[in-house]
DNA sequence: CGATTATCCTGTGCGC
DNA sequence: TGCGCACAGGATAATC
């Protein structure tokens, strides 16, 4: 479940790797993989050399020389694999990119909500991505003051709504309210000033935090780094995942909570 | 407007 | 041992 951390850790790596390169081919195998477009589109991008890779919440830029820009989410089980040219392929493998003299940049889905989409590069900022809000770690507590004073939805709803905020998912939001010392169903509008920028310190702390350790994988395995490395976060996650065991700060259970066919976990003693 | 549910999809892990 | 099923959740659409 690649978040905000995965994709700027992925985003690195990459832009370490591929900027500067040329792109020979690009091979799209996926039937899902490319759907907003014809996927025979994406070999607009060959002969083209990467520039830079940016970040939007979690969809990764690929800017090229010319202006174009191939944007990828990774969505639940989306995961990029540097790879020597002709190395075996892994299953579930849609999209093939191939570099001048950098080997393979896979792209591997198994669950095929991931997707690739050649974006409309005349217009800046991508009109495909006007929806999003800040990405997470420009907010500022005055951003999150206006926010929460014109929306009225519970802090987590907010959190992971990319309209509002651009980067964070599931277990994100449960880390920072737990840091924040928030309850994940407090109503957005009853934060005060302090609370507003405890959030806004939290939401830094906690995704810097997460970058620094290179993301967290979780039992499942799923997210894995370019070379195939997991994260690190994951042994210092303070809530996701841990209903029932002690809660770090107070050593009272960690709680779950569902709403939405989601789960939220929390602290219900220290998180108010 | 907002809360809830369903949809897309596959691997995993549980209970029986 | 094997089967069936709930669950995982990012984004979006539909519905109440």
């Amino acid at each position: 479940m690649p978040e905000l951390p995965e994709v700027e850790t992925v985003r690195r790596d990459l832009a370490a790797m591929y900027v500067g390169r040329a792109l020979d081919r690009v091979v799209v195998t996926g039937r899902r993989t490319v759907r907003r477009h014809l996927p025979e589109r994406l070999s607009a991008v060959e002969g083209r050399a990467l520039t830079r890779i940016g970040r939007r919440g979690k969809y990764l830029l690929f800017e090229w020389d010319d202006g174009q820009v191939l944007v990828a989410h990774l969505r639940m089980s989306g995961q990029f694999v540097a790879v020597p040219t002709g190395a075996p392929t892994a299953p579930h493998t849609h999209a093939v990119l191939s570099f001048d003299g950098a080997g393979e940049l896979r792209f591997i889905d198994p669950r095929t909500f991931g997707e690739l989409f050649l974006a409309d590069g005349a217009h800046r900022p991508l009109a495909e991505l006007s929806h999003m809000g800040p990405d997470a770690l420009e907010v500022t507590p005055a951003y999150l003051a206006g926010l929460f004073a014109r929306r009225r939805a519970p802090l987590k709803a907010l959190l992971v709504d990319q309209r509002a905020v651009a980067g964070i998912g599931n277990i994100y939001a449960d880390e920072i309210c737990w840091e924040a010392k928030l309850r994940p169903d407090r109503a957005g509008t009853s934060l005060s000033r302090r609370e507003v920028n405890r959030l806004s310190a939290a939401i830094r702390a906690v995704l810097e935090a997460a970058i620094s350790a290179r993301g967290s994988t979780l039992s499942d395995q799923r997210y894995r780094d370019l070379y195939g490395a997991v994260g690190a976060y994951q042994s210092q996650h303070r809530a996701y995942g841990r209903a029932g065991r002690p809660c770090p700060r107070c050593g009272r259970p960690v709680q779950r909570l569902r709403t939405g066919g989601k789960s939220a976990y929390f602290c219900p003693h220290c998180q108010r």
